[in-house]
DNA sequence: TCTGGGGTCCTAGGACCC
DNA sequence: TCTGGGGTCCTAGGACCC
């Protein structure tokens, strides 16, 4: 049996555990640069605003409506989530964090009642990091996500949805809109309700060739699993990645080459983090650079170039070199650049290396230096200490205008417990924030 | 004025090898 | 009449996830 564990509007949520009074008030948060809409409270979807709906289309409606907005946090995000999981390996021995508010639990020989532990596990988390989850358990992981689901949509199922004897299978697949199905988006969905495929039993319904045919072994592993047969199995350890991207869009547009450097340069350097805490390295490195395709009637450009390292590397010094010099040849005067990017890709294990007789660089030693500078933001906060071409901070960094305080990661930033005029303490009265 | 940022997997087709 | 049989690697494109 798999419990697939869900954070409630997880970003909402997040921006609410310290600030009790948006409890009940429409709140959203916004995407890097204060774009479009990521996360909405329920009180925001009943005001019917939408996902991925832009920020500024919808700004008057927003104040009118008095809605909380919040830039992201990133930083709060992670580390709740981080505390959500922790919760959570507590109760399997098993345990897959799929994404920032997602894991996949495996109850499979924990002798107890589905329901009841899915409740305690509920209750738990709410407790111990204040975040609301919903949580479905069932047979496999497809099916899973099927009752988290219905644990959301259910009125009356307090969070909780156990799909565990065929009936209750059945009766749920056969309310459950096939497009809702975790594996099938909506190109796929189109193709199926051309065929009368309406909900994930008409699904079930269908051939396994034409499945297969028409949607891939992919298509197929979820008709399976919605059958009952499971054929995802847990993933414990994350797998290594295949490519690391870091891209952003600036906070104004750029024409200037040095400001734009600057933002490779710190991308570049987000890139080789990533890749260190994987103990991986690149072998290869893309740049791309574009203007803002938003706006049509001005002049529209978009490069990038890839090029492949000498010898596989996560040395922020060395990635920032090949990056700026990527960027040098694809720069072009005359435009207004929007957004830009780094990928690293053919990416290995770092004790793996092929080396090169003509390799001149000292490996050692830029680890070793790395090493440091790595121990050295850990402790202090990132950038602490950075490569000279990253810049000091400039118009290209991200617009951030209602960002909350890191509450749990910055010691400015912890909440200040004020006893109230008598002089109780807080643990005598309410709750205190 | 203003529009996010990451990832994965699969298939078809072409070029090449013996 | 009739034209083999087995591979690999790479790329582009399309689908999906959060």
């Amino acid at each position: 049996m798999f419990a697939l564990v869900d954070c409630n509007n997880f970003y909402v949520s997040c921006e609410r555990v310290f600030r009790p009074d948006l409890n009940g008030r429409p709140v959203v948060v916004l995407s890097n640069n204060d774009g479009c809409i990521i996360a909405r409270s329920e009180e925001a979807k009943q005001l019917g605003i939408k996902m991925g709906e832009p920020a500024f289309k919808i700004a008057a409606f927003l104040e009118q409506n008095q809605v909380a907005v919040f830039s992201s946090n990133y930083v709060l995000y992670g580390d709740l989530s981080h505390r959500v999981m922790q919760t959570l390996g507590r109760f399997t021995p098993e345990l897959e964090i799929y994404s920032i508010d997602e894991a996949f639990l495996n109850l499979t020989g924990l002798p107890v009642d589905w329901a009841a532990y899915a409740r305690t596990i509920r209750e738990t988390v709410g407790r111990h990091v204040g975040i609301p989850v919903s949580i479905g358990v069932a047979p496999t992981k497809v099916l899973a996500k099927v009752a988290n689901h219905r644990a959301k949509k259910i009125p009356g199922q307090n969070g909780v949805c156990v799909l565990a004897d065929p009936g209750a299978i059945e009766e749920a697949l056969k309310n459950f809109d096939v497009g809702e199905v975790w594996g099938i988006g909506r190109q796929y969905a189109k193709l199926l309700n051309s065929i009368q495929v309406y909900t994930a039993w008409d699904f079930l319904q269908l051939d396994d060739d034409w499945v297969r045919k028409r949607m891939t072994v992919m298509g197929l592993r979820i008709k399976k699993e919605l059958a009952g047969i499971a054929c995802l199995e847990m993933e414990l350890i994350p797998p290594a990645k295949k490519a690391i991207c870091t891209s952003r869009s600036f906070g104004e547009e750029q024409t200037e080459l040095e400001p734009i450097n600057e933002a490779v340069a710190t991308y570049a350097a987000r890139c080789a983090e990533k890749l260190r805490w994987q103990r991986s390295c690149a072998g290869m490195l893309m740049v791309f650079l574009h203007t803002n395709g938003f706006k049509p009637h001005e002049p529209q450009y978009a490069r990038n170039l890839v090029c492949k390292l000498p010898v596989p590397t996560n040395s922020t010094i060395e990635l920032i070199r090949y990056a700026s010099a990527a960027l040098r040849a694809i720069y072009r005067k005359g435009y207004r650049y929007k957004k830009a990017g780094v990928i690293v890709l053919e990416i290995g294990p770092e004790e793996r290396v092929q080396g090169s007789l003509f390799d001149r660089v000292d490996r050692a030693k830029h680890a070793a230096v790395m090493r440091e500078m790595d121990a050295i933001n850990a402790k202090y906060g990132r950038d602490t200490i950075k490569v000279a071409a990253q810049g000091l901070g400039g118009r290209w960094r991200l617009r951030q205008e209602r960002l909350s305080p890191c509450y749990t990661t910055r010691w400015s930033d912890i909440i200040k417990v004020v006893a109230p005029a008598g002089g109780r303490s807080p643990n005598e009265g309410d709750r205190t924030q």
